[in-house]
DNA sequence: ACCGAGTGAGAATGGTCATTCTCACGACAG
DNA sequence: CTGTCGTGAGAATGACCATTCTCACTCGGT
């Protein structure tokens, strides 16, 4: 048996943290290998260890973030006390997300930018995301009783208002959208109230 | 004197119509100088003529691309007749974009995600086409009739539109866009009769 | 103490790319 | 007709980078 295999996980961790880091930070393509050694201190060996090439790198660095988005988002709408400040509560998340001195936009719009067109894996996974992500705000939507349409409006507000505060540096964006939002819930419900 | 002073011009067209073309289609890192070459039909040495580096390049595309855009939603929305159809000509811009078969999301987006980090000229570039684009769309809202806060979610929803869009490849970005506005146009003037 | 497998540090490899250079050629001036 | 200058085509240059390799070393098992 070779040694420490009760380290390995931790290795990988230890990568993974760097690696997001650095590949958030700097962009997928400006980062190189030595950067991302020197970051995990880990010797290019042993990254290649565990991953065997950088665009493995890439994909695990999405996935990863990916669980970690949708379990925080999921705990945060578990959090909230009515099914219409579940809703909100995906904007609060914005907010805050927006005020991390860290925020760089979106990683997986960035990710499909830098290199959709020409790596399907990366493009593969930006897509799962993407899907899960909308799936989730919808089902937070529709469970407070709105329709499909302003679930779809709802998504739209979340994307431009992350792709917003990433290119613009817009620190305002968040609470934008979540008044565009309390525009269109009032409005549905009035319109629920007149049908009645 | 050199000969042929009078085709610069249009070599100049043709070098940035074919940069336009491959730059959007590829991305501006994958696409490289041979490329852009073939696609001219032009000899290296007359593309660094005309532009001494490929990152001056990228800012002619952005900027030229910048241009056309300005112009076209000027265009389209002076053709509106009514301020509230100004403002819904901002979407149908966008949608028939979208059904364009060559439409790769925001090109300027898509630069500042690849180049903005460690390419300051391109940031500024742009900054500079954001700002613009938010101006007028600011101005078409606010010329309707509506306030600066409507303004600015009508803002994030054509920016989500487009990064949706561009990502997802959904065509009906636009149209659920287009909806959400409504919604909004509708409420505020409805705001606005109560008051009075 | 000895062997061998696995290690860290960093050098070597192979490929890609922006940018520059070479060279043979055609057009124009004198 | 001849020398000169700008040209096109593509080869050379120099950097950079992902990936692999070298080598001296360490450590667990005997």
């Amino acid at each position: 048996m070779p040694t420490a295999i009760s380290t390995e996980e931790s290795m990988r961790d230890q990568l993974l943290d760097a690696v997001e880091q650095v590949f958030y930070a700097r962009g997928i393509q400006a980062a190189n290998m030595s950067e991302l050694r020197d970051a995990a201190g880990l010797p290019l060996r042993r990254i290649y260890q565990l991953f065997p090439s950088k665009d493995e790198l890439i994909v695990a660095f999405l996935r990863r973030r990916h669980d970690r988005l949708m379990a925080m988002l999921e705990a945060q709408v578990a959090a909230a006390d009515s099914p219409e400040d579940r809703v909100l509560a995906l904007f609060a998340h914005l907010d805050a997300w927006f005020r991390e001195p860290s925020f760089r936009g979106c990683p997986w719009t960035n990710a499909y930018c830098e290199l959709g067109p020409t790596n399907p894996a990366v493009a593969a996974e930006v897509d799962h995301h993407e899907l899960e992500h909308r799936a989730l705000v919808t089902r937070v939507v529709l469970d407070a009783g709105y329709s499909p349409e302003i679930a779809d409006v709802i998504y739209l507000l979340i994307a431009g208002a992350v792709t917003t505060a990433g290119v613009q540096h817009s620190l305002d964006a968040a609470e934008q959208a979540r008044h565009g939002v309390r525009i269109l819930l009032a409005s549905s419900r009035a319109e629920v109230a007149m049908a009645t």
